[in-house]
DNA sequence: GCTACATTGGACCGAGCGGTACAATTGAGC
DNA sequence: GCTCAATTGTACCGCTCGGTCCAATGTAGC
């Protein structure tokens, strides 16, 4: 509903949001339910409907929450260089082992929020986007550098490599094996590693 | 719970999980309750436990329905052949067109129900692997044939086909927009054609 | 047309859901 | 230490959910 506006509120406010987001994760967003989730943040409902309007606009929330993880997570890494794309992928999937092959916390919570309403279909794709973006900027600067040459546009590596990330996930957490990621990554990086432009002899 | 053992139980059984299967599809499985999908398919509760001994057991025949819809109309395609992998992959794409970007009717299932039950996620990867076994073979009549070449084993394409496919669905139902899975289905094409044997001079 | 079984209608249930109301409590700034 | 807004505890609400029960009805095979 509104913003905190003293520290303890905040804190509160993201205890909330990140039990959220571990139960959600875990559960799926219909499958967790906000007593469930106010339980594990030790909190009441007043201070849930305190800060969010509703349950959809705490899912909105922990979705923005999710994304902040994977790109403070991927802002770690160069990826306008070769090693640290590579270094990314390696990361993505340690992740993926890491947390029992669960999926993207942010591709799966998408799924589910897109088959919703059409507010979190919108926020869905805006969160989407500027992942894709941040891919873009990446691939825009391995460009200029002359690192990779290609009739392809930034923005059209930047979603397939989304799309081989995302459909790694899904097919490693559907079939239960790191494998379909492992492969689809390499695949998306072997395939970038292509544009690199001929030495000229 | 039990087999239908007339002609009339049989089509009432298929009646329900047809009117499961657009249901869930388009507001995904917990979106949906068994009165909705009663109300549909116009039965009764009884004849849903009748034949069900749950909602998950339900949701298991219905990912079996997507799964044979998928298959049925794979098959309408001789994969084995160029022209026909790019006519498959063209008809999925103007599917998810048709179907307004609402995602595959088995993997966005399928990312739900794995965030469910152990006996659900078990399906989940046995529906999968069979989805994959049948493109599996498509290649090797490929390899057998002389059509492609390579180190790849025919499962280790079928897996980065699907990944491809479940990766371009799923952006492009997040960024309601076709574009990313018609690129990242272009991209699993032009892979596979960079397989073609090279002439020998 | 009898019989045995498959099928169906519909009332019912307890639990859990998201959401509301409101009074009590806290604490920062003066 | 007063004040007042920010924050919190708690009881409650109406509704819908998945699931149960059992009597009524249809019907295939004799």
């Amino acid at each position: 509903m509104q913003k905190p506006k003293t520290r303890r509120g905040e804190e509160r406010r993201d205890a909330i949001v990140h039990a959220a987001a571990k139960l959600i994760y875990e559960r799926g967003l219909r499958g967790t339910s906000l007593e469930d989730i106010l339980r594990a943040a030790d909190a009441g409902k007043s201070q849930m409907y305190h800060y969010f309007s509703s349950k959809d606009d705490l899912a909105a929330a922990v979705l923005e929450h999710q994304l902040a993880q994977v790109l403070g997570q991927q802002q770690q890494f160069r990826l306008e260089t070769w090693s640290g794309l590579r270094a990314w992928f390696d990361a993505l999937l340690e992740g993926q082992k890491a947390r029992e092959l669960r999926g993207c916390p942010v591709g799966s919570l998408a799924v589910e929020m897109s088959a919703t309403s059409e507010e979190l279909k919108a926020r869905v794709a805006d969160a989407f986007l500027r992942w894709q973006s941040t891919l873009e900027q990446a691939f825009e600067k391995m460009r200029s550098r002359g690192l990779i040459e290609t009739d392809a546009t930034p923005a059209e590596l930047a979603q397939t490599t989304l799309a081989a990330i995302q459909g790694g996930y899904l097919l490693s957490t559907a079939e239960q094996d790191l494998q379909p990621m492992a492969r689809s990554l390499k695949l998306a990086y072997t395939h970038l590693r292509s544009l690199i432009p001929k030495p000229s002899p």
